[in-house]
DNA sequence: TCAATTTAGTTAGTATGCTAATTAAAACTT
DNA sequence: AAGTTTTAATTAGCATACTAACTAAATTGA
């Protein structure tokens, strides 16, 4: 069953892809998918852990524990929001800041290893099934 | 950068589709991850931790509390190995067996719904590059 | 033979990630 | 205005998953 195979080569894919990021972003004293709520600060920072959670597509309480943890890293602080005593910005510092150009770095070697002998107009093909697979699961109908 | 969006797809498929798997597995009381275990026991069962982890591409210590969890649950047991008392071998019970048939269905309907509207033909493209990929990461040369 | 090394598995400690329950503030509703 | 509901975030508890340190058994080797 072809459905299967593609099902199970995803599966190793992912954990082998996810294995490789913790080993390298260890050495940068990251814990593999601590980048998503970076990569989402990187574009625009200073947004409520509610903004956040929701680009990165986790539980509230996962993004807490997280951010606890950044926070006692240095590499996010947050701020009471005036207007609202609930919420709380989320900021980057300075090493928060730094850290992108070593993630980008560990991104693009990976992408280089997983897609070496894979031609252009193949990664075109691959880009658009993997849209449109990511849309079938996403957009649950 | 089309390397970029790749990963960012391969990302948010791999997140969303752990997410539905565990609301899945949820309802036949396993966690996700577990699956992994059981579908290599449902293909043979008496083997030692050892032979079951290099098939899942684990640690042992993970392996260890998955069992110790899945033992607790009644899905599998373990017995030492007389030849060599470091080894144990770790077997499904009758539990452990009639869940591969619920298994089956969850993924057979995730991959239903995350393949929908991809020709047969796309499908045989997509395994192709999957497969490439995954020896990619796998055979790091 | 007996010491050194390797192998199998467990335990401790840490982090992500989840659900469920909780706290506190804001927004409604009547 | 007071009570109810909703919203934002945290905490508790659980499981996978990892590394590092450990125990105990088997193997090697000198």
């Amino acid at each position: 069953m072809i459905e299967n195979e593609i099902r199970r080569l995803l599966q190793t894919l992912n954990q082998q892809t996810r294995k490789e990021y913790a080993d390298k972003f260890r050495t940068i004293n990251l814990h593999v998918g601590q980048e998503s709520a970076l990569c989402q600060l990187w574009e625009k920072d200073g947004i409520t852990q509610t903004e956040l959670r929701y680009k990165m597509g986790c539980e509230a309480s996962t993004l807490s524990n997280m951010l606890k943890k950044l926070e006692q890293d240095n590499i996010v602080y947050r701020e009471q929001v005036e207007a609202d005593a609930r919420s709380t910005n989320v900021f980057l510092t300075q090493k928060g800041k730094d850290l992108q150009e070593p993630v980008a770095e560990i991104w693009k070697n990976q992408q280089a290893e997983m897609l070496k002998g894979i031609l252009p107009e193949e990664l075109l093909f691959v880009r658009r099934i993997l849209q449109q697979m990511t849309d079938n699961v996403l957009n649950k109908d």
